[in-house]
DNA sequence: CGCTATAGTTACTAAATAATAACTATCATC
DNA sequence: GATGATAGTTATTATTTAGTAACTATAGCG
């Protein structure tokens, strides 16, 4: 039902990055123009659609008064466009729940929020958040609940704190590269490493932990 | 040579509050009907006024195409608002780096950078960051160079982290209210607890810790 | 084939909007 | 008292802009 056409995409993309690049919406005149159509009629057109499919919306009468709709910037399309583009402050990015080896994928079912961030923090594409669970990384100062933001990358360096995929189930570790080795490190005395030797485990590095945050109260 | 008039200043502070309502900027005579004057011209000297101070920028022709200049957002008068506003995803933050009695007005010279954060996280006024300093609540799995949210208040509930001011320097403490006396416990056992009794210490509670913020890497 | 949705054209209009001209008033400063 | 900066008025204008009317074209579908 809020599947866009082609056309109406090209209208969307051309609304975002005209507001990135001047600060506020094109007119009817300025899409027409970009669109490379005559007079603005099929303009107010794409634009009702996308109205009526929740993507935007417009003040009657008023000009300029386009305005997206935030909730629509939906992974991965949008996102991407956040996240790579001339964002100013801040850009949205979705908190997973369960982290799965579509990663950096996740499924938008599995969204459970949106938190924003300083934007030079999220330069390469694909980060997300992730909830962190269990006590694996207290002595790490990480613990239950916090928010980890995850940029998703297959390899790391050295003592990175990582997120691994151990047994179909996301946990944060330290990334020890070793002789003939990799090990991950839990930064709690209880729990044990895990050594992965070529192509040995069933264990997946999803991605490094960026930064972390912490909600208190 | 930067400053507002009286008059300047209004017309900023409805160009901010109109954006965020509407999403897009007050034309002319929207910005001239909330002055209560008749006719424009009064709006275009202010406006240029402002572009010349630098703080916007217009597109001649174009209408509605004001856009602010984010850097004027200057503690604490843009700021307030920004905190205090619709704003709808995120607010800017000072990060001060040594906390003095001053607070919650730490002279622009303290201010390191920015952050921004989580709208919802800053709903009451004055809000603002601080790096911590040492190891003293590092079993609270807060540490040096966190950046930690202060929301300022001179009361705190049972067992809140505190900002508080001992010896002309801030640190932070669990706080607990007991018999007779208030206890600023560090939640690092190296460290040494204070007890306040009725007005008897130089100890000021500046805020409450609302959330942490640590960059890895 | 007829129906519908999408997409486009030319021509037009009314309202919204930015900008200018000519003039007055107040206040601080030299 | 003159000068300049700020602030305001009424009136007018040209352009921008949103929106409408009437018509054509294509593609998918039952």
């Amino acid at each position: 039902m809020n599947e866009l056409t082609e056309r109406q995409k090209s209208v969307y993309n051309f609304i975002t990055t005209y507001q990135k690049q001047h600060g506020y919406s094109p007119s009817m005149q300025d899409i027409a123009g970009h669109l490379q159509v005559s007079g603005n009629l099929g303009v107010i057109r794409h634009l009702t659609a996308l109205e009526k499919k929740g993507y935007l919306t417009r003040t009657p009468g008023n000009s300029r008064s386009i305005k997206l709709t935030p909730s629509f910037s939906s992974y991965p399309e949008s996102l991407e466009r956040m996240i790579h583009g001339e964002e100013q402050f801040s850009v949205f990015l979705p908190v997973v729940g369960s982290v799965r080896a579509g990663i950096p994928q996740p499924p938008e079912e599995d969204i459970q929020e949106y938190r924003s961030i300083d934007r030079d923090v999220a330069r390469s594409g694909g980060t997300f958040f992730l909830k962190v669970k269990g006590d694996s990384m207290i002595e790490a100062s990480i613990r239950e609940g916090d928010l980890a933001l995850i940029r998703p990358q297959e390899a790391a360096q050295h003592r990175d704190i990582v997120v691994a995929l151990v047994d179909g189930e996301a946990t944060l570790k330290r990334f020890y590269r070793e002789a003939d080795h990799i090990r991950l490190q839990p930064e709690n005395a209880a729990y044990q490493p895990i050594i992965i030797r070529e192509g040995e485990k069933d264990v997946t590095i999803i991605g490094k932990v960026v930064s972390i945050y912490r909600s208190l109260d």
